[in-house]
DNA sequence: GGATTGACGCTCC
DNA sequence: TGGAGCGCCAATC
């Protein structure tokens, strides 16, 4: 639990840090953390995230920019409407313009 | 303690 | 070019 600590806070951190309007991936945050090939602890840790409410997972897609986590919300497109507000746009549960709203925690961080 | 699952991603066919 | 399968790491059952 303690080294994984460092994972969730991490996982945490850059969620938080997504600017407005702006969307990321798992794998994005997964390759920021050292474990590229672990997108999925990222998606694993953003289902203990939803039990915070200061992450806003989503902003976090898969690398196609497709809303795979929206069905873990409330709504069934809550997510889609969050992003919505934010100005992206989304349609069938997938972001347009992915490439240009995608926030790349490397290169901000 | 072992097996299965999971909000993914990449490689192989 | 498209689809299917395998691998990762950690948590839960």
């Amino acid at each position: 639990m303690k080294k994984t600590e460092n994972f969730f806070e991490k996982t945490y951190e850059v969620a938080r840090l997504i600017p407005f309007g702006k969307v990321t991936s798992y794998g994005a945050i997964a390759t920021y953390l050292g474990t590229a090939r672990s997108a999925r602890m990222v998606g694993w840790a953003m289902n203990k995230a939803h039990d915070l409410e200061d992450v806003p997972a989503h902003r976090v897609v898969n690398r196609k920019g497709i809303l795979t986590g929206k069905h873990h919300f409330d709504g069934t497109n809550l997510m889609q409407q969050l992003l919505e507000n934010e100005g992206v746009v989304v349609v069938e549960n997938q972001i347009q313009n992915f490439d240009k709203i995608f926030w790349n925690p490397m290169d901000e961080l």
